[in-house]
DNA sequence: TATGAATGAGTTTTCATTCAT
DNA sequence: GATGAATGAAAACTCATTCAT
C-alpha cells in the first residue's frame, strides 16, 4: 500500500516468467507429476522456496501456467481478424492463424494438451477461457444464418473446424504425418468439407 | 483364501484383471502419479508386493494397462464388420462400432486419452497397436481407388473420421454437449464429409 | 486375517517401543516441535517412514505416547493398593506410590507435563484416561461420607492433594528444592492438611 | 503511515507491544513452533523483518515475551499490598490478587504455562522473576517466626500456597470444575490450611 | 506365489532469517 | 527503522520398490 512512501525489495515480474517457462518446459519433458517443484525452481533459477512467493501449492502454479498458455494462444488466433469478410474467409483466416499459433508455441500446445486430458482439468474454470471464443461463436452464428455453416450444436463446429489439427500435429511429432503443405490444405479442406453446409 | 477350490490360473489371471481395473480407475481420478502403487494394490485387494510378481514396475503396469485398453477398444470396433459392404456403409458401422464401444467403457476411454497426452507415451511402441486398424486402412485405400473417398494422408483420414468423436465425448462430460441422437447423427455426418471425394 | 495361513514379515513390537521411547527423549530434550521425525526415526534406529507404518502422523505419534505415558503411570500408581484400609492410610500408600512412580519415570512424568500444557492437549480424549482414576474418585467420596474429607469440589481434591507433587519435582531440577525424605513427608502432611476435613 | 503525527518513540512502542501480544496469540494457539515469525509479524501489522529490529531471534522474542509476561503478572499480585497487617490477611489478600489477575489475563497465564514447561524455561535467568516475589518470601519468613506458618521448605509453602490455583484454572478450562465462588473460598482454604501450622 | 513390513530417496511445503531498497 | 522479496535448510510425509517369511 502506498508504495512509493516506502522501500523495499519488488516483486521480480522476470521470474516468475522463468518459473511459468520452467514448468512449461519440465512438464513437457517428465509428466505432470514428475516434474517437481525442486526441479522447476531450479529450472527457473530460483528457490523453491521463491515459487511459492507466487503460487499458493504446485495445483496453483500448474492451473495459472496452463490459463496464461489458453489466453496466450486464444489472443494470437484472434489477433487481427477482419469480422467483416465472408465467413469462409474468416475462419479460413483463424484456421491457419491457429495452425500457426500452435505450431510456432509447440511447447505451449502440448503442455495445455497434457493438462486438458488429466484430472486436473476439472479444477479450472473454463469460462475465463471461453470468453476468448465469443468472436468464433458469432463468426459461426452468422455463417449458420446465411446458410453456409451446418445447421448443428455449436461443438461439433468446434470439433470437426479445430480440433483435428492438435491430433495431426501430434501424429507429425510421433512421424506418422508431415506438416508439409499440401497436408495442411488437405487438412483445411477436411474441416471446412466438415462444417459447411 | 478358499485356495482349495480355485485353480492356480484361475486365481492368478483374476489378480491381474483387478490390478488392471484398480490402475485405471485410479489413474483416471487421481492422475498418473498420485496413483501410487500402494493405492493401486489396496484397490485391487493385494499386496504391493503381489504387484511386481506380474508386472516389472509401475511404468512397466502403465505400459501393458494401455495396451491392453487399446486392444480392448480396437477389437470391440472391429469384431462383426462386413468387409464386402460398401465404403460407406462399412465406414458408418465402424464409426458407430467406435462410438459405442468408447461410451460404453468411458473409464478405458479416459485413460487411454490421458495416457496418450502425457510423455509416457513415447515409450510404447506403437506398432503393435496399429495392427489391429489394417482393416481401416484398406478400407480406406478401396474407398480411395473407387473415388469414394478424398485423396488425401491416411492420418487425415483417420483424424477427421474418428478422432473428433473422442473430443465430442470430453465435451459431453463437462455438459457442453449432449449426446442426443440427433447430435451423434450430425457428428457423423460432418466426419463422412471430411473425408469423402 | 488367518495369519497363520500366510507367511510374512510380521509386526515388529519392539520397533514401536524403540520409536516411543525416542519419542519421549528427544521431546524432552528438544521441545515438541524440535523433535522431528527424522530425529525419532533416527534415534529409534528406523527409516522416517517406518514410523507411519505404525502412526497415522506426527500428532498421532504423540498423542499415542502421551495415552501410553499416562496409563502407565497410573497403573504403577493404583497396583497393589488395598481399597478396605482406612482413607487416610490410603491416600498416603497412594500419594507415595505416585511420587515413587513420577521419580522412577521422570523421563514419562517430564513427556506428560510437556504435552498437557501444549495445545495439543485438547485434542486428546481424556475419558480413557479418567478411567483409571475411579479408584481415586470412590476413595474420595468415601472420606467425604466418613467426614474425614473436606466436602468440596472433587477437583480440589485431586490438585491439592496430588498435583502439587509435581511442581516439586520440577523445582529439584532446577535445584530450587531437595527432595529429601523430610521434604518429601513435609510435602505428604501439606497435601493431607489440605483436604482432610 | 500518519508518521508525522507521532513521534518515533511512541510508533517503536506500539509496534513491540503488537508484536507481544501477536506472540503470544498465536503460541497460545498454535503451539511454539506452529507460531512463526511470519505469522507473528502478519498478526501484529509489521513485516518480518521489522520483528527482528527489536529482537535477535525467534527464542530471543519468546524468552522476553515470557518474562514481561512473568512481570506483569508478578506486579499485578504484589501491588497495594499491605505488608503490615497479619500474615494471615496479607496472604489472603495476595491469594485472591493472584486469582484475579491470571484469571482477567489467561493469555498471559497460557502462555507462561506453556513456556515453562517446555525445554525452553532451561534458557531463562529465574533470578529476575524471583525478585519479584521477595515481599512473598518474607511475608512467609514472618509467619514462621510466628507459628502462624509451618516451619518447611519455602518451596512447599508456594507450591501449594499458590499453584494449585493454576492448576484449577486449567481444569475449568476443560470444564472440570466451575469457578464458582463457593470453590473458589473452598481453594483458598484448601492452600491455606496446607501451609498454616 | 503371495504377503505386510521396511526403507532410502524423494515429494511438497514451511521455516527462521537475510537482502536490497 | 521498516519493508516485502528471497532463500537454504529442514520439516512432515509418500513413493516405488525390496525384504523376509
Amino acid at each position: 500500500m502506498f508504495s512509493y512512501f516506502r522501500s523495499m525489495r519488488t516483486r521480480d515480474e522476470q521470474k516468475v516468467e522463468n518459473i511459468y517457462n520452467a514448468a512449461i518446459t519440465l512438464v513437457n519433458r517428465d509428466g505432470f507429476e514428475s516434474a517437481s517443484m525442486s526441479k522447476i525452481a531450479k529450472a527457473a533459477n530460483v528457490s523453491p522456496a521463491t515459487i511459492y512467493i507466487y503460487f499458493d501449492n504446485k495445483k496453483d502454479l500448474l492451473v495459472k501456467t496452463y490459463l496464461k498458455v489458453k489466453k496466450e494462444i486464444a489472443s494470437n488466433v484472434l489477433t487481427g481478424i477482419d469480422v467483416n469478410q465472408s465467413v469462409e474467409k474468416a475462419f479460413r483466416s483463424i484456421w491457419f492463424n491457429y495452425y500457426n499459433s500452435i505450431t510456432a508455441k509447440t511447447d505451449y500446445f502440448n503442455f495445455a494438451e497434457q493438462f486438458a486430458n488429466s484430472p486436473i482439468i476439472n479444477s479450472v474454470n473454463n469460462k475465463e477461457i471461453d470468453a476468448y471464443y465469443e468472436l468464433l461463436i458469432s463468426l459461426f452464428a452468422r455463417g449458420q444464418q446465411e446458410g453456409i455453416i451446418k445447421n448443428v450444436h455449436r461443438e461439433i463446429l468446434f470439433t470437426y473446424g479445430f480440433f483435428p489439427m492438435f491430433t495431426l500435429l501430434k501424429m507429425s511429432k510421433i512421424e506418422k504425418f508431415d506438416l508439409s503443405d499440401k497436408n495442411i490444405d488437405d487438412a483445411f479442406q477436411a474441416a471446412w468439407d466438415a462444417i459447411r453446409a
